[in-house]
Order: C-alpha cells, then structure tokens, then sequence
DNA sequence: TATGAATGAGCCTTCATTCAT
DNA sequence: CATGAATGAAGGCTCATTCAT
C-alpha cells in the first residue's frame, strides 16, 4: 500500500507519454494521411524525439492501430454515455440524437477522422476498420433503428416503413453531407448549407415515418 | 513456319499505350492507393517497363491527374448520355435513376474509386477533388433535384419539400451506404443487404414526398 | 565512270549525315557539357533521330572521340595553313600571330570548346585530351618558339631569354585570361578589357625580350 | 577484456561528419567530376552511408555549394594571412609570392580543383564561379599589381608598364601551365619542366618590367 | 530512459542503348 | 536505312527503423 502510492516520476512519464503520442499521432496521420505522414512529424508534435515512439510501440503501423483504437474506444464510450439521457417522444428523441450527430459531424477534426478511415484505413487495415465501423457506426445505426422502432410502436410513425434500412440510410446521407462540407467548404455552387441540409433531411425523415392515415385523429 | 514465330521483345503500340496506362494507372490506383502504389506496378499492369510511362507522362502526379481526369470524363459522358431517355412521372424517373445510380454503386471498381477520391485526392489534389465533385456529383444532385421540383409542379411531391436540400441528402445515403457495402460486404451483423436499403430509401422518399393529403384521394 | 556518276540520293545523305552530327555533337557537347547532354538533344541539332547516332557512331563516347578528332584535326589544318604566310621581322611576326589567337580566343566557340576540353575532356578522355594538346596547343608553342629563335638570331630578341619557356608561359597567359573572359565577361570589376590585356601582354613580351642594351643605341 | 573490444556498427559523430564529408565531397567532385560522381562515392569516402550526406546536406548541388565555398573560404583565409609578411624591394616580393603561388599550383589537388571550378563549376553554378573569381582569383591579381605600382613608385620598375593588365596575363600564364602540367606530366615532348617555366616567366616578367634606360646607371 | 545520428531499402526519374516497324 | 517506342540500369532522395551515446 505504501510501495503503491511512491510512484517514481519517470514512470508516471512513461505511461503518460503514450497518451501523447496516440493523440499526436491521429491528429498528423488525419491531416497528412498515414503513408504520407512521417513519423518524425508525430515525434515532434508530441514533443518527443523519433526514437520514443519505438519504445512504445512496435513500428508505424503499430502506432497507427493504437492511436485508432484509442480514438475509436473513447468515441464509442462518449457516444455511449450521451444515449439514454433523452426522454421525450420518438421524434423528439430523433431530432435529438441526429442534431447532435450533425453537429459533431461538422467539426473539422471528424473530417478528416472520416477522411482516414475510409480513405487509407479502409483498406490497408480492414479488420481495425470493421471494428470501429461495427462498434461505432453500426451501433449508432442501431440507436436509431429503436427509437423509429419505439415510434411504430407508440403509433406515431408508420408500422411498415423499413426502420433498419431507413436508419442506416439516414444516418449515412447525414455522414457523407457532412465529408462532402469538410471539402467543399460552404461556399460551392449549388451546394446546401450545412442548416438547410439537417432541416430537409429530418424532414423528408419525420414525413417519411409518418403514418399515412394519422388513425386515430382521423376520426376525430 | 515454325521459325516465324518468334516473339518480340516488346511490341510498337503507341496508338494504345496512353489508354492503356491510364487504365493501368487507375485500377492501381484505386486499388492499392495513389501513395502506396509503385509505379512499377502500373507498369506491369499496363504491359510495359518502368520507362514507358514517361514517353506519355510527366510524372507519377500527371499520371494520376490524367487518370483521374479521363475517368472523370468518361463516367460524366455516360451519365449525361442516360438521362434524358426516361419517360413517365415524377415518381417513375426518379425510380429509375436511384435505382440506376444504385446499381452502378454497388459494382467493386466504383467503390475502389470513391476511395481513391475521398481518401488521398480530396487532400492532395484539391483542385481535382473538387472539378469531379462539381462535374459530376454537383450535376447529379441538380438532376434529382429537377426531378423533385416537376413532380412538385405536377402535383406528385409536396410543395413545401425542400427539392434540393432532399435530393443532395437522399443520394449522399447511397452513397455512402454504397460505399461501405464494399469494406464490410453483405454479412456484416445488422447490416441491412443492398436490395432492401434501395427498398426502404427509396419508400422514405417517395413517402416523405407526397403531399400530406392527397387531394383527389381525399374527397372520396 | 557513268555507274559512279549515278549515286543515290540516300547513299550521298550517309555521307553527309556523319558531318552534321558531329557538328552537332561538338556544339551541344560544348554548351551543355559532355555528361550532362543527352543524345537526343544531339540528334535534335542535327537533324535526325536519337536512334540514327547508333548507325554512324557506337555510343556517347565514341560520338564524342570523333567529333573531338575532327575539330582537332581541322582547327590544327587551319592553325597551319595560316601560319607561314607572314613576312617581316620576328616581332612583326609575333604581333601577327598572337593578335590572331587573341582575335580568335575572344570568340564565344573557342571558350566553349576549351571549357569542354580542360573540364570533362582532359579527365575522361586522357588520351584524346593529351593528342589534342601535342597536335594543337605544342605545335603553336613551338611556332612562338621558333619566332622568338629567330628574333634573337636577328638580334631583335635578348639571346639568353628562355624561348621555349616564355613562349609556352605567354600563350597559356593569353589563353587563361581568354578563358576567365568569357565566364566573366567585361563588366567585372577589377577585370581588364580585352585589348588592354592583350596590349600590355605584348608590351610585357616584347620589352622582355628586347635586348638589354640595344647594340646600335648603347654608342650614343 | 577479449569480450569488450566490440565493434560498434557505426559511430556518433555529429561534430566531425560535415567536415569531412564536405572534405570527401570536394575530393571526390574534384577527381570524378560532380556530375559523374556518386553521392554513394561521396558517403563511402567519409566513411558514411547514402542517407547521412541528407542529415546534414539539403541534396548533391547544397553538398557541392558548401564544399566549394568552404574550400574557397579556407583558401583566401590562408592567402590573406601569408600575404603582408614579406619585406622587401618589389622584385622580391614579386618573386616570393610568384614562387609560393607556382609552388602551390604544381600540387595535384590544387588541379583537380581548378578543372573542377574551370570545368563544370563555371557553367552550373555561375554564381559560386564568379564568387571564386572574384574573392580569390581577382584579389591574387590586385596583390600582383600592387606590388608592381610599388615598384614603379620606387623607381624599380618602369612607369609605363601597365600593372594591372600585366598582373593578371602573368598570373594567368602561370595558372594555365600548371593547369596543363596536371595533365601532361613532365614527360610530354616539348613541354618545359615546371623550374624552367617559372624561372623563363619569371624572368621575361621581371625583364620586362625593368625600366628602360635605368636612369641613374646611365649618367655616371 | 531518451535522444537523434546513422542506416539502407525502396521508389521516382533519367537517359544511353536497343530494336520493332 | 531511319525512326522513335521501349527498355532497364543507374542514381538522387526519403524515411522507417536501429542503435551508440
């Protein structure tokens, strides 16, 4: 017990300075893409010496898995936690969770995340990408796939509509929107504004579930 | 006649020898990465050595850039070519149009490109990026978008649906569904096959479209 | 006799063609520097195709050898045929003939051809550098040679003045400065122009080799 | 004691290697020529691999810039310095630094130098040429006519000689056939040793430098 | 342990040379 | 015989990785 709590400093250091270099790294490999970015480029802006990083992790690919994994577990966990916080209806629940997910989606640094996933991880680690995809995107999916379920049920969207398909295409017409901004700034012609595009969106959405013959205020 | 077939070094093609590198350079491209790709490999791809590829271009980024720009002409061409040839409703073109661009997506090499110019051209070639998304992306949303505004004037769709906001959200869902078809493949748990995420965007829309009470129906 | 007179067009163009490339070779190999210069750049000069050099010379070297030669061999015809035209006394003499390398020394080929021969030639090529400098360069010390021998058999020149010596030392004067003008050109601070070096050279020259006490002056 | 003599793989000499590789650069750039030498030449004569030439070098033309403008650095530092020391009548000092120069120039680096800088210096890198010209060729020339204006002042030499023109030629002359020693050897026929060509140049220098009736001398 | 000098494999590019046409 | 397309060895440069300090 006592041992425990004298903790030399240069070993405090040595756990920490991996957390520097994960977020070093993915913040360099997401503006200058993996290939092109060099490891000293990663050393520096984390404030070590090239060196280091081999004391920490195997080789650049090593370093790249770690730092996305890292990324990839908090991203998972933030999300995780925000979740069942909202009470309200179906559609409230809706706007809620896609206005926040629209919202992050426009900051920069989720670009160019997105931008070396599907880029560069896609395809020279598909195993670490169908990870994060199946932890984080599919999982997000998911999310939303309940909440139009719990709509049908409550009665205010429409039984038939296909909930899984319709939430994956939502969620994936939000992303892509999203990449596309990050590219081509707001400014390109004949390109919405990121506002208007989230208003149709989740219109043509909440439209879309609407039952077709509101039942029981038809009646009425 | 049995000593006439003697096989040549290499043979004289230079009618087809740009075409063919081009061809050569994008498939590598997309395939392994414009960084990662060697240009050895491109020429093997192509049928000839190393050299060959600067008897035609410039460099390794001129080769890209021509690829990239043939491929780009070509795919508008082909698009432009198809458009106008349908008839019917509102409902109907659009129909044949998703489902057409939903057909094209789901073939391997589209993906391969949209990885190659999402992930590496969207940084380092911006200028590139940014022609082929005015080009061909832009032009796309404009045609739905069209399409939205007659069924509109016709009486099909709402009149308080924002056409082009819908019409740029609806075709970025596919896509980017499209797109990680490719990584995951069909199996992927609780991902939806592609026939039924054509299904249910395709009902969102049409759905989330129509006028909130029909008129004609209405009176009946 | 009537056979010989028929001679083919491309049979006279074989003859010529050697020519022209090597007053091609010689003038890109002086501009551009033998190793620096491509072939094709030869080629283009003369007319013809990179791979017409390969019917008439073996390779680089041997384009270069023969060029050389030839140059060598007509400047060293020209150097002869001039040079016992002259009559008058040895000073005379001499003045003719330095003003005439002079003359020819301040044109822009000969810099040329001397940068190629003393910077590439003389490391690459030894030997050939080594026959260029018995046939040409020793022969015109040795005609300088020979005109100061008769000057001081005339008694015009001091007879125990170093002929050989000083002959070889003022050709070699007139050729370096030669040489820094047209890498300096006249502006440079501190440099003479042209005629004031050639000038006091053979000032330097004739007062230097006058005799000591001129035999008729030293009565009075 | 037998285990510890272990032969390290390389060893750690950041103080020392741009020296001697700016040292094993102009060796090599001198010898080989810098067009034809290798970097891989230049490595292996410091002792280094490829790679460590580009710790400390920008590329090939920085490593050449850098060695020629050391060594020209090394060389006017040293001339200055001998310079002021000598005492004596002008034709002293006339022959003393004469003497040093010639003794200088028969020495084979200084050679290789010159057809270095002669050969392809002067055409590819103008501006270090005319650097070097002017830092170190020009201001030889400048001590040679000043000496020879203090001769005149003192009477020793006479007042019409045209000291700068007659500074340079010499130096020239004296340049040039060290040049061509470097090449030829002593054993070309009709080539002067190096003592006779000093000595004869020398001679005609001073010869022709005397004044023409020593006006004291021819009264008395 | 941290550093950064040193390494060397790898890749783009050039161009002398060959050879199908 | 002339052409110029094609080849492939060579060399400059980069950078992930190693290791002396």
């Amino acid at each position: 017990m006592l041992a425990k709590a004298k903790k030399p400093k240069w070993e405090r250091k040595a756990e920490e300075r991996p957390g520097a270099l994960l977020e070093a790294a993915l913040d360099v490999f997401t503006r200058q893409g993996y290939r092109a970015a060099r490891l000293e480029s990663v050393a520096e802006a984390a404030g070590v010496s090239k060196g280091t990083i081999y004391r920490y992790f195997e080789n650049k690919e090593d370093l790249l898995k770690r730092a996305l994994q890292d990324k990839v577990d908090v991203k998972i966990a933030h999300a995780e936690a925000a979740l069942q916080e909202i009470r309200g209806g179906a559609d409230v629940k809706l706007r809620y969770i896609l206005d926040r997910y629209w919202k992050r989606a426009m900051e920069p640094d989720w670009g160019r995340f997105h931008r070396l996933m599907f880029g560069e991880i896609a395809s020279e680690q598909p195993l670490l990408f169908r990870f994060w995809i199946e932890k984080g995107t599919v999982r997000a999916w998911k999310l939303i796939e309940d909440i139009i379920r719990a709509g049908q049920a409550e009665g205010a969207f429409r039984k038939d509509a296909d909930a899984q398909g319709i939430a994956q295409f939502a969620l994936s017409g939000l992303t892509h929107q999203a990449y596309l901004k990050m590219h081509l700034g707001q400014r390109g012609s004949g390109v919405c504004p990121p506002d208007r595009i989230f208003a149709s969106s989740f219109d043509l959405l909440i439209t879309g579930l609407k039952p077709k013959t509101p039942a029981g205020k038809n009646h009425d």
